[in-house]
DNA sequence: TATTTATGTCACAATAATGTGACATATTTC
DNA sequence: GAAATATGTCACATTATTGTGACATAAATA
């Protein structure tokens, strides 16, 4: 498997949990030395860019194909939310460091265009829904998509603890995100 | 206001976040210098083992106010999301740590217990009102616990997004959550 | 006011983390 | 098998972070 992407896999997991870790931790999970890791990105600054830039075209080409797999709104929430779950850290991470502007290279270059787009297709989204009156108008926006990003978290810790079955725990998670914004 | 609690609250919100955050941030956070801050506190692991007492402390006063509070297990639960959200950044952090046993002081000695009194309050809410029929047996207890906590991770977010009227957050959020457990 | 108490500033040593060069050793490719 | 490529090991300089001592200054208190 490719080097780099294995690396960046391990990079996203690390630093998603503790973004301050020394990337001995990254390379340790590797099973790469610290070295070779420098070969691939010459600073940690290089490194998260390269997990910023593969979350964002992970997250995007998910979330185009949910969006393109039917006209359904309904259906393309649910698919969006198996998406993020399909995307696993990748989406959490993704999100924390778009939600930390600091962290962000500060040039003003707006490289995120496809990811804005991808994004926009998640607020249009809601409202249309609402609009159909399948959620309800009072649940703001804003808390909806913080209820999505979780779902996806608290989806990927339930894999992780082991302890729910594996197979239903996407449907679970279906049920109990749009249970938790009003529908049905 | 003290001092040393003012460092305790400002450890507790930068860690959160950045585990690995260097002391000079939180010293930033309560505008102390980084002496004064270890003044207070020898060293980080001693920072951080404050903020552990501090934590277990604040919510296991919560959880057990909320349970004395009446006999009605519905309630009670209410309550206790309730207390979570109101000890905010500290419930959250809280879980953190100690759903990561490698951080922990790798002493033996369970300084716990008191603490995990209170968990165990929660762990028997759960079943009860399964027994009373409220809430689905299919639901699993794990995957409910999650839900509890992301939801007090969501207001807390929501709090700080200020895209939400303050003031039906809470109720809000029993909402979310009740739904998403499968009641009502 | 004199004295304690809390905090700040600065300098400093010790340690940890980062990034690189030089060279050895696998591993792949031709 | 030889050349090219990828990785490992080690040493090293650089920088960041940590923790402490010495002293100054501000604030609270007697």
């Amino acid at each position: 498997m490719d080097t780099r992407q294995k690396i960046v896999d391990a990079a996203i997991t690390v630093l998603n949990e503790d973004f301050s870790a020394p990337l001995d931790r990254i390379a340790e999970k590797t099973d790469l030395s610290r070295r070779t890791l420098h070969r691939y990105f010459p600073d940690r600054t290089e490194l998260i860019e390269a997990c910023r830039q593969d979350m964002m075209q992970t997250w995007q080409t998910a979330i185009l194909q949910a969006c393109n797999s039917t006209q359904d709104p309904l259906i393309q929430l649910e698919r969006m939310l198996y998406a993020g779950i399909d995307c696993g850290v990748r989406y959490i991470f993704l999100h924390k460091l778009l939600s930390q502007p600091d962290v962000n290279k500060p040039t003003g270059v707006p490289q995120n265009a496809s990811y804005e787009a991808a994004r926009d297709n998640w607020f249009q989204l809601v409202p249309e829904l609402q609009r159909r009156g399948l959620i309800s108008e009072q649940v703001n926006v804003t808390w909806i998509r913080l209820l999505f990003t979780q779902m996806v978290s608290v989806t990927i810790q339930a894999y992780q603890s082991g302890n729910i079955a594996q197979n239903d725990i996407k449907k679970l998670a279906w049920y109990s995100f749009r249970r938790s914004i009003g529908m049905e």
